[in-house]
DNA sequence: ATGTTGTAATGTGTTAACAATTAACAAAAT
DNA sequence: ATTTTGTTAATTGTTAACACATTACAACAT
């Protein structure tokens, strides 16, 4: 395995990563970048042989993705890359609502002045995506929930925090599948209900930031609800 | 390592379980138990010596308790049993409730009469145990924890209830450390908010049923906050 | 044709040896 | 005396071989 892979850091710092966390990142941008299906199999000796390391890495690195919900295991019958369902997404987005507005009380409390300008620079960074023609995607994506960790990462709740970033893989997948972040109607609004969750920070209003956070993830929600019947039955991220 | 300990099951049913999650098993309650001190070291190849098996599994049941909040992992530094201070007492109970909020929801929606039952023997088994004069401690946080997640199962939401489970050994070491299910004043009032809780299902109150949730848990959280200043600064569970 | 049983192939779970990292401690230098 | 450096011991991370479970498929019986 290539040491040079993961020791980027400065000389100084040890590297505190370690090969499993590694072929962990490659497997989870693999799975994002659709170049393992939905349902997949995933067969340890295979990944092993590719990335030139031994199994035993690749089952960490599986039962790690399991954990984000990436992947799934089963005893004795091996991993497959997840298939999210209509009901999974509203799972994964009712539960994401609940962590953020849990983060929103906390952050509301603690954050900074600075840590409120981090936030609206994001906000800016998306209006700047959004004048592009031909939106970047992907780029618009990694803003928004840039956005909604840094809210996490602001509440100083380690718990929440990390139950987030156990779900961000997951809402990733159905972000990107389903173009969520820019359908023309939503992507106006959708500056606009994050401008609102900085301007509630600001004013340390709980009730107000949990409002906007609520009535943007429903709006969410109803659009995928919407995708989801226009398609008929074909109900499969 | 002995098969017999975890293959109790009927003949038909082929051991779904792996050797590393009877070993997270076994360390849980170890742990839970007190038998591990916050902040011990544990080592892979004693518990892989004193189980009669190899430090691969163990590895992966240390792996399963670090999820759970048990167990800190540094890497080529070993793991440490949890110690958990007033702050992540907060962090606990503020999660559980937004879980168990959440789950709240959905089960109001979804519960069957039969499952509302249930829910309620379990309240009937509280009162029993209530009236014991010298109260099984154990018991009784046992019964309690069961209401709360057979809430969490009946949600239907599974990433609700498997976030839920992760959080339950990091509850259970809180509830027992404190004795929090039992303190004279605490004991009657509990069982009515889980009597009210249930009430609310069967009406299919949800506000009702969110907010003496959020009294049962505000209170405990005072409980604890003021066991914590009683002793002054000592505030490691 | 259909269902059942036995066998081979594939792939996971476990073990044990090896490599790399960290921590502890003693010796040397400032 | 204090800090630095080298050396050793203890423990984790990784590898590779082995044991076991599951699946697929062919031969056989019904």
């Amino acid at each position: 395995m290539l040491k040079s892979a993961e020791g980027n850091e400065l000389l100084t710092a040890p590297s505190q990563r370690t090969l499993s966390d590694y072929i962990a990142d490659q497997l989870r941008q693999a799975i994002l970048a659709d170049q393992f299906k939905p349902n997949q199999r995933m067969v340890e000796q295979e990944i092993a042989e590719s990335m030139q390391t031994s199994r035993g890495p690749v089952r960490d690195a599986l039962k790690i993705l399991e954990n984000e919900g990436l992947v799934v295991r089963q005893p004795h019958r091996g991993a497959f890359v997840a298939e999210l369902n209509l009901e999974d997404f509203i799972e994964i987005y009712t539960l994401r609502e609940a962590l953020e507005s849990l983060a929103l009380r906390y952050a509301i409390k603690r954050a900074s002045a600075k840590q409120i300008e981090s936030l609206e620079e994001l906000v800016h960074t998306m209006i700047e995506i959004s004048k592009h023609d031909p939106i970047d995607q992907v780029e618009a994506t990694d803003v928004d929930l840039k956005f909604h960790q840094t809210l996490c990462e602001m509440s100083g709740h380690r718990r929440v925090l990390s139950a987030w970033e156990s779900l961000s893989g997951q809402i990733r997948i159905v972000v990107l599948r389903h173009r969520l972040v820019h359908p023309d109607d939503l992507r106006e609004r959708s500056i606009t209900w994050h401008e609102r969750i900085v301007e509630a920070l600001r004013e340390r209003n709980t009730e107000k930031a949990i409002d906007e956070l609520h009535v943007h993830m429903a709006a969410s929600m109803e659009w995928v609800n919407k995708l989801v019947k226009e398609r008929g039955g074909e109900n499969a991220f």
